[in-house]
DNA sequence: AATTTTTACAGGGTTTTTCCTGTTTCCCTA
DNA sequence: TAGGGAAACAGGAAAAACCCTGTAAAAATT
């Protein structure tokens, strides 16, 4: 495992840190191979060369010129071999998410262990990710957030029919045709159109239909 | 850490299986204990005694009468304290994601070492959650699929100016007043309309919305 | 049993959306 | 430089959505 010998590049913009990572790594497993280094984004754009790319790129989130999450965007559509693990000292959900969602390999904080570091880029190679408890605590956070939002809010007030007529809204029919499928009359459905309308606070069916859905309330 | 008290329940149709896994429970670690057994999500329901909640809830997803998902709701409203280890032959995304999100702490394949099962019940005692590397793989998978399926899909095939209008389109503003905003004749709004409508299959305005929303191209 | 509330429905009118068939202008290219 | 395609725009009209006022019956309250 540990006599692999992994191809790495790195980018960030503080260059003692850098430096740093590079000693750290080669002190961990001498093996690996260091590419190249790059102050930002732009750089890396630059300095890789597609006959010889590296096996994992260590990147840093904030930097100068051109950001850490565009960067990982460039080399998803222009390298999409090459395994990001993040290094960086943000470690809010927001950011952590947001890289992830983008393919990155991994989130690793700046104030971790070179233990860690090695077990991450071990891990990596291996199994093809290496997420830590916190991240997979965020992750998951973040999706029960999400599912969490989606519920209460208005669905309280809003009764049986009411809540069928809207699922009926998210779609293409027409009232005439809705007024068919729950058999009322579509001037009874104009009446659920209103007060649907009221209760959520929304003008016109195409935002009825933006509202149900960001609020989960159909799919 | 393997002599704290944890008071277990568990929830399975397969009584053999129940009976298998209370006897490995005392065997791995005998101070744990067994509160109570149920065959289907409505025995939780009888048999939960609020004076003295489960720690952990072990829990299958086929089960008669009231499954899992169900099950794990109804605890999620009346005892959320309670911890749900999900162990299940279903290892599939879908199901999952769907428990995930609905809030379990761990997700377990029915055919792992006694020594995992040991391992889940204490990482969720100190940490609160177990996830295997195998459903961390899954979960993180189906956020970049959400993503990736948002992108691609239609994009390449509008210009700037659609996806102007499908962003404004996206809205309670009407056609005049998206023609307003966008320097245009209402004519012109209506030249995009249709070809936005054609590009996307879509047959209203309400279909764009919902079109537009679901493929992630606006938030 | 009387009263209020909710549910279902109607008439009738305005606005917006949708659809059809054109014209003009500009830009690119053979 | 002629031709071809796109972007911008128009007239006109049907369909759908929207909005207001009002009634009758059923259901829930008191």
């Amino acid at each position: 495992m540990s006599n692999v010998k992994v191809k790495i590049a790195l980018a960030d913009d503080h260059t003692l840190f850098r430096k740093g990572m590079i000693s750290l790594i080669q002190m961990v497993n001498n093996s690996h191979e260091i590419l190249f280094e790059a102050d930002n984004g732009l750089e890396v754009q630059q300095k890789i060369d597609p006959l010889s790319l590296p096996d994992i790129m260590l990147m840093d989130v904030n930097m100068p010129v051109l950001d850490g999450y565009a960067t990982v965007e460039w080399l998803k559509l222009h390298h999409p071999s090459v395994k990001v693990l993040v290094v960086s000292m943000i470690q809010d959900e927001e950011s952590i998410m947001r890289m992830i969602k983008l393919g990155v390999k991994g989130y690793l904080s700046k104030d971790v262990e070179p233990e860690e570091l090695k077990n991450a880029i071990e891990a990596i190679v291996s199994k093809g990710f290496y997420y830590t408890d916190y991240i997979t605590g965020k992750l998951v956070h973040s999706l029960q957030q999400e599912e969490a939002y989606a519920q209460r809010d208005a669905l309280i007030l809003l009764n049986t029919k009411e809540k069928e007529f809207i699922q009926l809204a998210c779609s293409e029919f027409t009232y005439a045709e809705i007024a068919q499928r729950m058999n009322l009359s579509p001037k009874t459905i104009d009446g659920y159109r209103l007060s649907v309308f009221e209760k959520l606070g929304v003008k016109s069916r195409v935002g009825l239909a933006l509202y149900a859905l960001r609020k989960g309330m159909v799919r």
